[in-house]
DNA sequence: CCTACCGATCGGTAGG
DNA sequence: CCTACCGATCGGTAGG
């Protein structure tokens, strides 16, 4: 009776998938449950399970369709031959992007992930090792080439991935700067540091 | 019959919000059960409430004794007359040194505050607020200074804490840094920036 | 501190 | 896509 709305583009386990990262990020996936999710989709729960398998199933689709995102933008910052400080920018950039657009699957991805069952859970954890690495390999070439300060490679990962992720939060603060400004404030703390 | 365990330094409570802040830095706060943490603590589940009221009471003991435990360190930075860049040396070194002795009740205030219910959810929002406010003007006033650099300080606040949020991994990096190595990197990185 | 138990809610299935 | 329902597990209480 109730049927899922879905645009020609968009399939019905894709609208529910939309749904859920919504719900995920609102509540984390262990709080949600599948009767909350299926109020806002508009059915009753049962109904959900014809178009997918599990609740868990829900949560891969969001992590995995995220991980080939990253893995697609690190694939083409790679091929890039501009100097390695500017690979770094763009990262940054991708990622700042990231938070700011989608913020919802990108806060879900890094909240519960580990809430992933066998052999998913590995498989995203060695997904996102690998993607650390790569990034990692950049700065140290960076470094090697004096492009970069002579820092610990791992550690300025971490620093740049979550200083980033909390971005997050820009988007309930009152005095909203533009994202744009936002962005470019966020470069020139990671790229020159905070003091004079 | 099976006692807790509590040296005369800790109260049978202080006990089991210990164990708990563990098993919710594991499992998060939703997913973990009474029953999981009995078993750590070594009692059934039911005996648990002889020393708590609720669940929810446990999430309230780590949020609001982190929450103080911050509060008293900004007071002592506020009252410190070093320039302003030092003191946001000092609040950085404080949040390192708090991500790599503790980080386990940093990484759940973090993740699961928002779990609190009223009216316990908006005094800590507030006081979460007021917090990066007194942050903020720091950094503010070492801008009127000229000893920041010119930069959005609200935006400032949300790098600097959570770029060393990131830390929490360091903990399972493979090839680890020692954590004077860490801090040294970490600040060099968000005061100096990472470009060269 | 334990045994025994409660009502509520969970993810998910059967059958149409 | 819905109604009806299942077994499991949840937070928490009564009573000793």
């Amino acid at each position: 009776m109730a049927k899922i709305k879905s645009s020609k583009n968009t399939t019905k386990k894709e609208t529910i998938v939309e749904k859920a990262s919504k719900l995920f990020f609102e509540k984390g996936f262990s709080a949600s449950s599948m009767r909350d999710l299926a109020e806002r989709v508009g059915v009753e729960a049962a109904s959900l399970y014809n178009h997918i398998r599990s609740k868990e199933e829900l949560l891969q689709e969001i992590c995995f369709k995220a991980a080939q995102h990253y893995t697609e933008n690190i694939d083409a910052i790679e091929k890039d031959d501009s100097p390695f400080i500017q690979k770094i920018e763009k990262i940054l950039r991708f990622h700042i992007d990231q938070m700011i657009n989608n913020y919802e699957v990108v806060q879900v991805v890094d909240r519960d992930w580990k809430h992933l069952s066998e052999p998913h859970l590995t498989n995203y954890h060695n997904e996102r090792r690998a993607y650390r690495k790569r990034i990692t390999a950049i700065v140290e070439e960076g470094i090697r080439r004096s492009e970069v300060k002579d820092i610990d490679a791992p550690t300025a990962v971490l620093i740049m991935l979550h200083a980033v992720s909390g971005i997050e939060s820009w988007h309930r603060s009152v005095q909203k700067i533009s994202a744009k400004d936002l962005e470019e404030n966020i470069l020139l703390i990671l790229l020159k540091g905070l003091g004079k």
